[in-house]
DNA sequence: AAGACAATGACAACATGCTGACGAAAGCTG
DNA sequence: CAGCTTTCGTCAGCATGTTGTCATTGTCTT
C-alpha cells in the first residue's frame, strides 16, 4: 500500500532535513564575519526576542537542545564578551542571560545582513504559500511535542 | 520597515530548525531498539533508495553532508555488518555501498514503524497543504543550492 | 513545616558534524 | 597522450549535539 499522502509526508521529511542544513550554512555564511557560528546566532537570537533575559535551560527549551549543550555556548560567549549572566531574582542559583553592549551591536549586525537576506529569499514567492508552509510546519511541531 | 513577509519567513526558519530537531528525535525513538541512530538510518534510507549502490560521496551529496562525516558513519556499519563496500565498475577506489543482508532486514522493520508514524503523523492533515509546504520547501532548497 | 518531586549547574563520555590537508586516481582538454 | 583539474580516501583537529550522573536548590503537596 501507497498512500500518496505517506510518500509526501516523508518526502517532506527529508527536505526538511536538507532544508535545515542549507540554512545552517547561508546563516554560517552571513555571519563568518562577524565571528559567529550557528550555535551562537541561535542563541543570540533567543537571548535578543526575550526583553528580560532567559535563563539557560530556558533558552534550551526554546531552542528545542539540551541545556548542557546550550550552557557550554554561553559560557564561551560569556567570556568573549557577547553575552552576561546577571542575577535572577526569582532563583538563586539559575541566573539570567543577557545581551553585553557588545552583544547588543552583534545583534544589530546580524539584523543588518539577515533583513535583506530573508527578503531577496521571498522575493518570488507568494505570501500565501509562507503562511501555508508555516502553519503545517506549526502543525507538526505541536504534534510532536 | 517591518515586512509582513520578511517577518514570516524567518519565522518559518525558525520552525524549520525545531521541526528538524523534533523529527530526528521522533525517529531516533522509533529506531532505538533497532540500534538505530539518526545518522545510521540517514545513510541506510539514501542506499536502500538507490538499486545499484552509492559510493560514500555519493551518500554525502545526497544527504547534503561532507563526505568525511559519512565516510566515518558507512566504516562503522560496515563492520556491524549493515553494510558492506562492494567493487565499483566505474571506479577503482571509490567503492559501492550496498546493504547486506542484515542490512536489508533492518531497513524492512524500519519501514515497519516507519510507515504507521507517517500515516498517523499526516491523518488530519489535508493533501493540498502538504503538496503547498514541500512545493516551497524545494522552492528554497533550489534557491540554496 | 516536612518530605517528595522537579529543575538546575557541573562534569564526563561519547556521537556526529565540519574544515583542512595530503597524495592518489579519474576525468577533461588541448 | 600529456598536463591540469576534480574527485576520492584518509587522517587530524575541533565545534557542537546527546545522554547520564550527582549534589544542590526550588516547588508543591500534604
Amino acid at each position: 500500500m501507497h498512500s500518496p499522502k505517506r510518500v509526501l509526508f516523508l518526502e517532506l521529511v527529508l527536505s526538511v532535513f536538507r532544508l535545515n542544513s542549507m540554512l545552517i550554512s547561508e546563516g554560517d555564511a552571513m555571519t563568518e564575519k562577524m565571528g559567529l557560528t550557528h550555535a551562537r546566532w541561535k542563541v543570540i537570537g533567543a537571548v535578543a526576542l526575550s526583553s528580560a533575559g532567559l535563563t539557560v535551560p530556558g533558552i534550551a527549551r526554546v531552542l528545542g537542545q539540551s541545556r548542557q549543550a546550550v550552557q557550554r555556548i554561553t559560557d564561551v560567549m560569556v567570556e568573549d564578551d557577547i553575552l552576561q549572566y546577571v542575577p535572577n531574582p526569582k532563583h538563586k542559583r539559575s541566573v539570567l542571560v543577557t545581551l553585553t553592549d557588545q552583544g547588543k551591536s552583534v545583534y544589530n549586525t546580524l539584523r543588518e545582513v539577515q533583513d535583506p537576506w530573508a527578503i531577496a529569499s521571498t522575493e518570488d514567492i507568494p505570501i500565501e504559500e509562507l503562511e501555508t508552509a508555516l502553519r503545517l510546519i506549526r502543525r507538526l511541531i505541536k504534534k510532536f511535542n
